[in-house]
DNA sequence: TTGGAATGTCAACAAGGCTGACATAAAGTG
DNA sequence: CACTTTATGTCAGCCTTGTTGACATTCCAA
């Protein structure tokens, strides 16, 4: 008749399942993206710039030459309002845009040097957060952290993921 | 030398403090983070609200009674910007405000009908999406999932995620 | 009684999403 | 070759949600 306490069928506890606790898993996703962003959106307010340029930083600078479509997909975002994003960083010599050599009409991307520098600063940032709660955490709850995270996202950005190297 | 391979200093792997590794988990967040959104964003989509309007409701749920000042430090954004989602949804009577007892300077918010019908209908979304990761990740994931997300909160903020009932 | 705290509200602005429309160049297809 | 599709860029306008600054009201507390 129970949802499932301890004992319950299958001789299994399903108390990782209430609602309180589910709730609890969305409150912790809440707080922690927070904090996960804190320190670049920091470094970024130093400059003109806000997330979406430090996703799109990221991104080419972990997939040097991708292209603007490629970029689309991963970001989910319109080609707009990416362009607007990708203009601004181009023009202040972040990022360089090369014409593609098989195919004409796509754009390889890469980071400048500065481009690569601000990356960097961004990453380091953000690293250290993550370096620190996966240090405090221990690598059994981080092997669980990744496990749980992927399950969550939608199967399309899933496959994305996959593809970053080191995938696993 | 190395920075830590198996079997390196402490007899303790460390392979997963690699920046590698690390990357893919600032990776991991970003991905899972679009999947939690995106059920309770369609159907926000759906009335005249934003993502904004949905984190009131659910803290105010969770929390019946709350003031604005507490509301303002679990979402960390500024009063005029939380005044005007709230007046929205108590003008569209999602939500009641009651002037507070003790201090009539204070505000006690509540859901009313409306609002708790929407509210369960954004939760059930989210949370169906959680209890699949949930139930695909299993227990210990699930666990060291939590423990992770915990040690990246700000401490500020990990203090208001303990407050909320069930904390653990 | 006066200062400060809690709240509300007006105005203006910016970032970063969105849609729609249109342009261009290159590639693919018949 | 003509036509269509694809990849990209760009203009214009709109929305949500964040920001700052200024100011009014209410009311607790010293």
């Amino acid at each position: 008749m129970a949802e499932g306490g301890p004992g319950s069928p299958g001789g299994e506890s399903l108390l990782f399942l209430t609602d309180e606790q589910l709730r609890k898993g969305i409150e912790a996703m809440f707080f922690a993206y927070r904090g996960f962003t804190a320190d670049p959106d920091r470094i970024l307010s130093k400059y003109t710039y806000g997330r979406a340029h430090h996703r799109a930083i990221h991104f080419i600078n972990r997939s040097p030459g991708t292209t603007v479509n490629n970029l689309l997909n991963i970001l989910g975002v319109t080609k707009q309002s990416l362009n607007r994003v990708l203009r601004s960083l181009i023009d202040d010599g972040l990022v360089e845009s090369r014409i593609g050599t098989r195919d004409k009409r796509e754009r390889n991307l890469y980071l400048t040097q500065a481009g690569t520098e601000l990356e960097a600063e961004l990453s380091t940032a953000q690293t250290e957060r993550m370096r620190a709660a996966y240090r405090q955490a221990g690598p059994e709850a981080v092997a669980g952290f990744r496990t749980v995270l992927e399950s969550m996202m939608d199967p399309k950005l899933q496959r994305h993921f996959n593809k970053l190297k080191e995938g696993g």
